[in-house]
DNA sequence: ATGACTTACAGGGTAAGA
């Protein structure tokens, strides 16, 4: 089973690319940030067409999210996170898929910082902190996947000295992301490459493709319920590299089959008693 | 270095991204 999460930087102008990528590589569950679409322009036609079901929440012009499942169709268990009366941003969509809740998010970027944008950075990730907390001890196997705009340490990224005042390595953001894992959660790239530079964004300019200038902010979280399934990792850098790519490249895991339940796989199977009513 | 690139909305120039 893959899981793959991609920030494809506008769905209708990338679709070409979403779609080479998705056969090629054929993830089973994908979690999208940045449709940069409304609902009624999401591409639901050509996802499915090319085997996929989809849930989404859209809107014009930025944000959205989506989560997909191939040949099967995800089941909503939340649209937005709570307390967000007053938020419009569409930025958490979260489903069950296979038997384990996927929550898909793209967390606000922040900057710049300091200011209005940095604060709602910080508001939505307390937001995302308290739910997250719910959903580590639902005693559901649970993926948190998404664009998190958050570089967690300096290993994180090719060289922080440009980068000293944005908001993807501040203190503060860092702060929220140790805090988010103390939960509980595994951060599966980091876990699978302790020792490695691992990437999964590379902006547009100053030729940080072509340098491997790159920032790990997109992540995969397993709550306990199913980080012991975790077989392997990666980031699909092919994806970066094409004509009209995202500034993003999927990042993805795969994990193996769910054990049979602890009762079921513990227990060694018994005869049957036999029961007094046949004799 | 309020920059360099790219997308969306609109149908030009601005906002936003990270």
């Amino acid at each position: 089973m893959k899981l793959a999460t991609y920030n494809v930087n506008g769905i209708r102008s990338r679709l070409p690319n979403l779609l080479e990528w998705l056969q090629r590589e054929s993830p089973d569950i994908v979690c999208l940030q940045e449709l940069k679409a409304a609902d009624a322009a999401f591409p639901i036609d050509a996802v499915q067409a090319a085997g996929y079901g989809a849930l989404w929440l859209g809107q014009s012009a930025w944000n959205g999210v989506a989560i997909l499942a191939r040949d099967s169709q995800p089941i909503e268990s939340r649209r937005g996170l709570p307390g967000g009366k007053d938020d419009t941003q569409s930025r958490y969509l979260e489903a069950a898929v296979n038997g384990i809740i996927v929550a898909c998010l793209y967390l606000p970027n922040g900057n710049p910082q300091p200011g209005p944008k940095f604060d709602y950075k910080l508001a939505w990730f307390e937001r995302l902190i308290a739910h997250a907390s719910a959903l580590f001890s639902s005693g559901h196997p649970v993926i948190m996947a998404g664009d998190f705009n958050v570089i967690p340490t300096d290993f994180d990224i090719y060289n922080t000295r440009s980068w000293l005042k944005d908001a993807l390595l501040q203190p503060q953001t860092r702060a929220c992301y140790q805090r988010l894992l103390a939960q509980g959660w595994t951060d599966a790239i980091r876990h699978v490459f302790p020792d490695e530079r691992i990437y999964t964004f590379w902006d547009y300019f100053r030729k940080h493709w072509q340098t491997d200038s790159g920032l790990r902010i997109d992540h995969i979280l397993l709550n306990k319920e199913i980080a012991g399934r975790l077989k392997s990792a990666g980031v699909d850098r092919w994806v970066r590299d094409r004509p009209g790519a995202s500034d993003h490249a999927p990042t993805w895991i795969t994990l193996k089959a769910a054990a049979r339940s602890t009762k079921t796989a513990a227990a060694p199977r018994r005869r049957r008693a036999p029961a007094r009513s046949e004799t």
